[in-house]
DNA sequence: TAACATTCCGCGC
DNA sequence: GCGCGGAATGTTA
């Protein structure tokens, strides 16, 4: 994985790219560097240099409330067949739409595991362009985020909707 | 086994 | 109506 520190008008992101291509994003202020991560599995440079462009772009719009254009290719193969499912389902739930954990987990055919769909949206790599900030309490209030609130808020009002509370 | 980005129900204001 | 306690719940490290 390579790291890139992607500046944009909210500050700085770091993503981190695979050879398959996004496997994860930090909202600023970016966390401490991995590690002296593995880089058996590294892109190419022609791919790192697309994929950087796509993701900030992708980033500035989605901030601006605009739909991106384009997604780099996302590599979200280091979560579990439920995670992959759960997240699966967040980036089928339109702009300025919202669901609960409970929905998204009738959606994939887990309804008792409203509390295991929270622990994968928290486990989401890929904060904005899997779009787990559309996912709310059953009550229609914020619930939880990784990041933050405050990003969860921004993110949703961004998109013309208001939770309660 | 313990820890959760949940949800539902019953209670007392 | 609102807040709180408690229990059931599925997945993960």
């Amino acid at each position: 994985m390579i790291p890139v520190a992607l500046e944009t008008t909210a500050g700085v992101f770091t993503a981190h790219f695979s050879e398959l291509g996004l496997a994860r994003l930090e909202f600023p202020p970016a966390r401490r560097a991995l590690p002296a991560a593995r880089d058996a599995a590294k892109p190419r440079a022609g791919d790192l240099n697309r994929w950087t462009a796509q993701t900030r772009a992708a980033i500035e719009a989605i901030l601006d409330g605009r739909p991106p254009r384009v997604l780099p290719p996302l590599d979200l193969a280091a979560g579990t067949d439920f995670q992959r499912r759960v997240w699966s389902a967040l980036r089928g739930i339109a702009r300025g739409r919202t669901q609960s954990y409970a929905e998204v987990a009738a959606v994939i055919g887990r309804p008792r595991a409203a509390r295991a769909v929270g622990g994968a949206c928290g486990a989401n790599p890929v904060p904005l362009l899997v779009p787990c900030h559309r996912v709310l309490a059953a009550n229609g209030r914020i619930g939880g985020f990784s990041g933050g609130r405050g990003w969860k808020e921004r993110l949703l009002g961004s998109e013309g909707v208001r939770a309660s509370r």
